[in-house]
DNA sequence: TCTTGACTTGGAGTTAACTCCAAGTTATAG
DNA sequence: CTATAACTTGGAGTTAACTCCAAGTCAAGA
């Protein structure tokens, strides 16, 4: 269950520049890379499941600060042990919801557009 | 049609900041306010809607520069006539979709930790 | 043995999006 | 008339998230 990947091989993978992956690893938003003899990073396939959660939490315009805690979730079991972590992923959640629903309400706006071409006018809520 | 607000008026209702609204004017995201008679700023309703456009839009994840043709959009009125902007929208649409399934994977996750508290498998895809 | 290529490090530079500041102008209230 | 508050400008500084670079190490092939 790790395949042993070089850098340049992870990079591929997971779409991350090594710089940027020396990068998460600098700000701790990666562990500390495991090393060959010569001192070399090597990966397995969790670390690229890793990286594609960060990926895929990027998109939804999570910051890397954000994503921090969350990370560490992913590794960890039991959350319920930890109110602090629980309330943070409750309102992440909250959060998210609000954002799908800006997403959507934009996309009716483009889907009018793309139909008739009309203005727009109070159809966007202020905060 | 125009209420006509301060920077600071329109500042608290579209909770942008007015060094923020300023430089939004600078780098061509709004229209050049208009001017009182001693120069200073007031804006419209139609500003303001605007400016809630922009703040909708940037929770969606949208840079400032992405924004621009769209916002120019939103004043006009018919794209029929211009296909590149056609084609912009469009493919700004399926963005967004990517982006809401996305962030629909996200909360199915953090429902199933705010539950179980189980670690994370191939449940996300790569790019 | 020498060269090539893949890696290492620390640190500097870049871009987007603000955010702050200093110096100046104008309107109103006391 | 003067102090205060609300604005103006240009430009400098800040933060996040990279991105690039120079100098060095190490292993394998010609």
């Amino acid at each position: 269950m790790s395949d042993n990947f070089t850098i340049k091989e992870i990079s591929k993978l997971s779409g991350l520049s090594e710089d940027t992956i020396r990068y998460y690893e600098k700000i701790q938003l990666l562990p500390p890379a495991k090393r060959k003899d010569n001192g070399h990073r090597f990966y397995s396939s969790t670390d690229k499941d890793i990286m594609s959660l960060i990926t895929c939490m990027k998109k939804t315009g999570m910051s890397l600060n954000e994503m921090k805690p969350f990370l560490f979730l992913s590794q960890e079991g039991d959350i319920q042990l930890d109110p602090n972590l629980y309330s943070l992923l409750q309102s992440h959640k909250e959060k998210i919801e609000v954002q799908i629903k800006g997403m959507q309400i934009i996309l009716e706006f483009i889907n009018n557009k793309l139909k008739k071409g009309e203005g727009f006018g109070k159809t966007f809520y202020a905060e």
